[in-house]
DNA sequence: TCAGATTAATGGTCTGACCTCATGAAGGCC
DNA sequence: GGCCTTCATGAGGTCAGACCATTAATCTGA
């Protein structure tokens, strides 16, 4: 399964080298399309594109730069799995490629495939949703407006619904965390806390399903849930935090597969 | 700059949608290299595909799926970017595209993207970085080995250094950062560490140099590190993780322009 | 035996073609 | 005049095939 010979994880930031020999630059011979990525970030950092511009037709960007369509498209391909841009078809308005903002779809599939390669255990990824979470509650604990709390109150009452399906208790459940994030106002903790537990999906799904009891295991989480809204909505932000950090913590322990612990 | 046409944010988990009328499935026709994405992604989710292991040659593969090269290339491109794939030219052992385990630039370089595109303010990544470093900083004091602090030590060693320039002493502070998540033995806070450092790399620079006295401004940072590190190696976790989380507050209020406060 | 030349396999790039689709303008009908 | 149909246009989506550069393996001859 493994080879030797291939070395893996050439980055990373640190490594102090020990200065000593003439100290040969690392060629770094980019590809084209690298190139090409390279030249539409330059123009967004230089602020010349911002989101909801244009970017020229994929033909006459090949022609500004000098390279053929295809290796265009492969760049163009890049900065669309990263939702950095987004392109359609047909003619006129809306027709081409845009710059975009959809973070989220890159975050889960990025964190679904290295989560799948055992490249980030799913003990670290839980570690780091439960830090996130937990400074989630606080915030949103102290700061929260009405709106936002009415979007966590509408997952809760659906996760309230008797009879309801697994599925669907699941989904409401991530809504339930990612709309906490979100009344927490960081954007950035509520990409990542929705594309965790997105990416984990089908992982908790296998685990749940070698629960013995289901339904009473749902029932327990969501009393867990209606304690931290309380919490939330009385502003006891390390309360909040606390009872966020013990469900996530419980459901971990009690999903086998989930947890190596 | 922005064109209301255009929406954007599509994704994102919540959303309950109130069930009345047809209820149409949204379509979701997957383009081709979407389709070979989910091939590979298959293999790995089934176990078939790990790190190191090899992938068919990019024509194979293109027969086999039957689709051309070309979407082959794009899907393989959008692997690499990520930072699953590793291709390389050439014939025999070693040569051909190859599962890999790289999260770090990729990670970097969505970050960078999101930020330059206000997607992520400064403020929130910023935040997200404190709460990661301070889980570090109570993890490498309760469990680090002696390995891994070398490394913290060396990067202090390195900011110690008289008359070090700018660039050498902010390397090495994210060096001496991410060694911290490193000794805390979680791979996804030491690489989200990383990213954040690195992709606000630039603008760490263009505000420091805006800054009257930087030597002041470094020693007190690096006086800081120290002591992060004093109660890190004494095994004062919270310690640790208030100064920590000081520490960056610090950084970020005397960078004009990285905070907007 | 070994150095050098050859070959084969692989990714990297380019070209040009064709398809589908949405738009918007032209034209025809009422 | 106003509405509908038709169609040309231009954008991305896909494909087939060629050629290049690099590298390992193989062959060849001194």
């Amino acid at each position: 399964m493994n080879d030797d010979t291939n070395e893996v994880r050439p980055d990373q930031a640190g490594g102090a080298e020990a200065a000593a020999g003439p100290e040969w630059k690392p060629v770094n011979r980019a590809s084209t399309y690298e190139l090409v990525i390279d030249a539409v970030e330059e123009q967004i950092m230089a602020g010349s594109l911002g989101v909801g511009d244009p970017l020229p037709a994929e033909r006459d960007l090949a022609t500004k730069l000098g390279v053929s369509r295809a290796s265009v498209r492969e760049a163009l391909r890049v900065l669309d799995s990263l939702g950095v841009v987004r392109s359609s078809g047909g003619s006129g308005r809306g027709a081409g490629t845009f710059i975009a903002a959809m973070p989220s779809a890159a975050l889960t599939r990025f964190l679904r495939l290295h989560v799948a390669l055992t490249n980030f255990s799913i003990d670290d990824v839980t570690e780091t949703r439960i830090q996130l979470e937990r400074s989630s509650a606080i915030l949103a604990a102290t700061r929260a407006d009405k709106d936002a709390l009415a979007e966590v109150n509408a997952q809760l009452a659906m996760m309230d619904t008797p009879g309801i399906s697994l599925e669907t208790f699941n989904d409401a459940d991530t809504a339930f965390h990612v709309a906490i994030a979100q009344a927490a106002g960081n954007q950035l903790f509520s990409d990542l806390t929705g594309a965790i537990r997105t990416s984990l999906r089908k992982s908790i799904f296998s685990s749940f399903s070698r629960v013995d009891d289901q339904q009473a295991l749902m029932a327990k989480l969501q009393a867990q849930h209606h304690g931290i809204m309380h919490a939330i909505t009385a502003g006891r932000a390390e309360e909040a935090a606390a009872l966020t950090e013990e469900h996530i913590r419980f459901a971990a322990s009690r999903l086998p597969g989930l947890s190596d612990t």
